[in-house]
RNA sequence: GGCGGUGUAGCUCAGCUGGUUAGAGCAGCGGAAUCAUAAUCCGCGUGUCCGGGGUUCAAGUCCCUGCACCGCUACCA
C-alpha cells in the first residue's frame, strides 16, 4: 500500500475576506487531493480558519456579537467561497472548536514538561515589556505611535511589564537546519529553502508563545492567567485537525505515518519551517515530510492590498466564469512557485482560448459528427489512419507524465500537456477530414477517427479532473462514462471506450465568452468609506501647518529612506527627519516650499532628532511633496 | 543596509544537472478548410537571452561584477 498523504492549507484569518490569494492555495490544495486520489492514495485534506485574539475581539464587539457569534457569521463567507469552487476539504478546522481547544492544550502540557538537548525546559516564563493602550486592551508598537498617542483612543499609552512563556527555538535550530539541508524535511521550492536557511542563519530571537491580556483565546493549562499566542494556537492545527489527542488511530495514519505536505503562500515561511517544525520537535513528534510555498498574486503589478482595494473576490469570478474556470485559470497563470502578474483581459482570452475553443471545440465537432453520422454511438476503432500511433502515444504517456509533474508541484506543466494533446487532437482531426470521409460514404475509417478523438476526450477528462471536477464529469456524461473508470490506471491506455456506447450532448461544455462582455476579475468595489470618524473643525485646528523651505539636506546614515532637513519655518530654523530619501535626492529638496506639521512632539529617529514632519501624498511606489502653488515667504500659516 | 527573488519575442511566461539553427501560448499578418462554440489547421519572429568581465572545446544555463525591478527586514514624527 503506497503510503497516505495528508495535504493541508494554511488556516485563514477569521477577519480576512477571502480573496484569490486565499482560493489558490485551496485550489491547489484540492487539486492534489483529487490527483492522487486518482492515483489510488489514500488522501486527507484539511483547511480551515484561525479565529482567536485580540483583533476578532475587537472586529467582534464592533459589530456588536460575541466572539464566537461573529466568528461563526464570518467563517461561513470563507465555506461558502469554497463551496462555489469546488473544494471539498475533508476537514474544516476551526480554532474555536472544542476538539482543537482541547488539543491545543494536550500539546501544552506536553510542551511545559519537555526538555531540551540539554536538559532546559523548553517553555520557560519571562517578563515582555511594552507599550500597553488600555483602551484597545493590548501592546502597540512605537511605530503605530501617532504623536506618542494610540491612533485609535488617543491616549498615552502605558509601559507595562508582563509575564510571558517563551519557546526556546534556539535550541532547536542546529537540528532543523540538518533536516532542511539534508531534505528530510523539503522545503520547496529550492529559493525557499535557501531563504530558510539563510533565516536560520541571523539571530533569531526565541518566540513568545502566550498573552497574559488577550481573552480571546486559548488558556494555558499551566497558567490560566495566559492564553496561547497565535503560532502555538493556529499551527496546531494541522494536528489537532487529524486527531492528535483524540483519535490516534487517525492520527497514526495522516500525521505520523503518512506523507504530510504543507501548502502556504511564501510569506509564512518562517513560522511553518522553523517554529513549527522546533514545537514538533519539542513533543516528540514526526516532522511533516514537505513544505511548499507557492508565490503572489499581483494584479497588474500591483500586489494585492486592502488598502489598495485591488483583492480579487473568487466569489465574483465564479459568477463570471463558473467554478471550475475560475479554478483553471487561477492555476495557469503562472507557474506554482513564483510570483505572477494576474490582468483582468487576460482571463477571458484565455478562457476562450483554451477552454472553449480547444477543448470545449474539440467535444462539439467530435461529439456532433458522431451523433449524426454513426447513429449517436461510439463507433469502432480502425487502426490504420495515418497518424494514429503517435496521437496514442501522446495521449497513453499523458497520465505518466502529469503523474510526475505533480508530485514535483509542477501544476501548470501537467495541465499544459493535457492543453498540447487537446491541441493535437484538434490537429489530428483537422488532418484527417473526417467530414471528407462522410462525402465519401468512408464509414469505417471515419468511425476509427472519431473513436479516436473520443478516447483522447476521455483521458483528457481524467487527468483534467483534478483542476475541473464538474466540468471533467460533465464530458464524461456526454460520453457515458461513470466514475469507475476515473482513475489514472484507466487513462495510460487507449481502446477503453466500448463502441456502441450512447453519447449525448446538450450544449457546448464551455460556452464562448463574447469579448464585449465586461472583464470581471472581481478587482475595484471599493471599500466604503466609513464616515464615522469625521472630525470637528476644532480637532484639526490643533494641527498646526506651516509653509517652510528646505535650507539644507543630507541623507541620514544607515537608514535608507530618510533625509535629515534644515528647515526655516519663519519664526526659527527646524531639523526635521523625513522619510522620503527614495524620492528626493538631497540636492532635489533643496530649496523647495513645503508643508510642515510644526507642533508635533520632537522625536529622535535613528540618533538624529526631528522636530516636524512633512506632509506628501502618497499612492502605491509614488510619492510627491506637498509643495505651495505660488510663492510665499517660508513660516506662512496653513489653514 | 541585510536576506531572497526576478530581468528571455509586442504581452504572459517555458528553457532540468552547460552542448545542434533559443521555445510555447496570446496578440498581429498571410493562407487552407468548412465537421464544430465565427471555433480549427498551416505559414510568417534580424529576439543585444539586462550590461560588463571570466571559466570552458562549448553559456540564456556556471563564477565575478554592475544596473533595474519585486518581496521580507531595519530606519520612514
Amino acid at each position: 500500500m503506497p503510503r497516505p498523504i495528508y495535504i493541508t492549507t494554511p488556516i485563514y484569518y477569521v477577519n480576512d475576506r477571502p480573496h484569490i490569494g486565499h482560493a489558490y492555495t485551496t485550489i491547489v490544495a484540492d487539486l492534489l487531493t483529487r490527483f492522487y486520489r486518482l492515483s489510488d492514495r489514500d488522501a486527507y485534506f484539511v483547511t480551515g480558519t484561525d479565529e482567536h485574539g485580540s483583533k476578532v475581539a475587537e472586529a467582534a464587539q464592533q459589530a456588536g456579537l460575541s466572539e464566537i457569534a461573529f466568528c461563526d457569521q464570518t467563517v461561513e463567507t470563507f465555506k461558502t467561497a469554497w463551496e462555489n469552487l469546488s473544494l471539498s476539504y475533508d476537514y474544516f478546522l476551526r480554532t474555536t472548536s472544542n476538539r482543537h481547544k482541547q488539543s491545543v492544550q494536550k500539546i501544552l502540557e506536553k510542551l511545559h514538561t519537555a526538555k531540551t538537548e540539554n536538559g532546559e525546559d523548553v517553555i520557560y516564563s519571562d517578563f515582555y515589556e511594552g507599550l500597553y493602550c488600555t483602551g484597545c486592551e493590548k501592546f502597540i508598537t512605537e511605530k503605530e505611535l501617532v504623536d506618542g498617542k494610540c491612533p485609535h483612543h488617543k491616549t498615552k499609552p502605558e509601559k507595562l511589564k508582563e509575564k510571558n512563556y517563551f519557546f526556546r527555538l534556539s535550541a532547536f535550530l542546529p537540528r532543523i537546519k540538518e533536516l532542511i539541508e539534508s531534505d528530510e524535511m523539503q522545503i520547496l521550492p529550492e529559493e525557499r529553502k535557501r531563504e530558510v536557511l539563510g533565516l536560520i542563519g541571523q539571530e533569531l530571537g526565541d518566540f513568545s508563545l502566550s498573552r497574559e491580556r488577550v481573552k480571546w483565546g486559548i488558556p494555558l493549562p499551566f497558567d490560566k492567567n495566559q492564553s496561547a499566542y497565535v503560532w502555538i494556537d493556529a499551527l496546531s492545527n494541522y494536528i489537532t485537525a487529524v486527531g492528535y489527542g483524540d483519535d490516534p488511530d487517525s492520527f497514526d495514519k495522516w500525521w505520523t505515518k503518512g506523507e504530510v505536505i504543507h501548502l502556504m503562500a511564501k510569506d509564512i515561511l518562517k513560522f511553518h519551517c522553523l517554529y513549527w517544525p522546533a514545537m514538533l520537535m519539542a513533543a516528540g513528534l514526526e516532522l511533516p515530510d514537505k513544505m511548499f510555498l507557492h508565490g503572489f498574486f499581483t494584479v497588474d503589478g500591483d500586489k494585492m492590498s486592502k488598502t489598495l482595494g485591488n483583492q480579487i473576490d473568487p466569489n465574483e469570478m465564479v459568477a463570471f466564469y463558473g467554478a471550475d474556470a475560475t479554478r483553471y485559470l487561477l492555476l495557469t497563470q503562472f507557474p506554482l512557485g513564483v510570483d505572477g502578474d494576474v490582468q483582468a483581459k487576460r482571463f477571458i482570452t484565455q478562457y476562450n482560448s483554451d477552454l472553449a475553443n480547444d477543448l470545449g471545440n474539440l467535444v462539439s465537432r467530435v461529439i456532433k459528427m458522431v451523433l449524426v453520422n454513426c447513429g449517436g454511438k461510439i463507433p469502432a476503432p480502425h487502426k490504420e489512419i495515418e497518424g494514429l500511433d503517435a496521437l496514442m502515444a501522446q495521449a497513453e504517456e499523458l497520465a505518466e507524465r502529469s503523474y510526475a509533474h505533480i508530485k514535483h508541484f509542477r501544476v501548470t506543466n501537467a495541465i499544459g500537456d493535457a492543453i498540447s494533446l487537446v491541441r493535437a487532437t484538434n490537429k489530428f482531426f483537422n488532418d484527417r477530414a473526417p467530414w471528407k470521409l462522410v462525402k465519401e460514404g468512408k464509414t469505417d475509417e471515419l468511425g476509427g477517427i472519431l473513436y479516436a478523438c473520443c478516447e483522447v476526450i476521455r483521458i483528457v477528462s481524467i487527468l483534467l479532473y483534478p483542476v475541473m471536477p464538474g466540468k471533467m464529469t460533465e464530458i464524461r456524461s456526454v460520453l457515458s462514462l461513470d466514475s469507475a473508470s476515473l482513475t489514472l490506471a484507466n487513462a495510460r491506455t487507449f481502446f477503453e471506450l466500448v463502441p456502441g456506447t450512447k453519447v449525448k450532448l446538450d450544449q457546448p461544455v464551455f460556452p464562448r465568452i463574447k469579448e464585449e462582455k465586461e472583464a470581471k476579475t472581481g478587482a475595484p468595489a471599493p471599500a466604503e468609506k466609513e464616515d464615522d470618524n469625521l472630525l470637528d473643525i476644532s480637532e484639526f485646528g490643533k494641527v498646526e501647518l506651516r509653509v517652510a523651505e528646505v535650507l539644507k539636506a543630507e541623507k541620514v546614515e544607515g537608514a535608507d529612506r530618510l533625509l535629515k532637513l534644515q528647515i526655516d519655518i519663519g519664526s526659527e530654523k527646524r531639523q526635521v527627519v523625513a522619510g522620503v530619501a527614495e524620492h528626493y535626492s538631497p540636492d532635489k529638496i533643496m530649496g523647495m516650499k513645503v508643508v510642515v506639521v510644526t507642533n508635533l512632539k520632537p522625536a529622535t529617529i535613528r540618533g538624529v532628532e526631528s522636530r516636524g514632519m512633512l506632509l506628501a501624498a502618497k499612492k502605491g511606489k509614488k510619492l510627491t511633496l506637498v509643495t505651495v502653488a505660488d510663492d510665499i515667504p517660508a513660516g506662512a500659516k496653513i489653514s
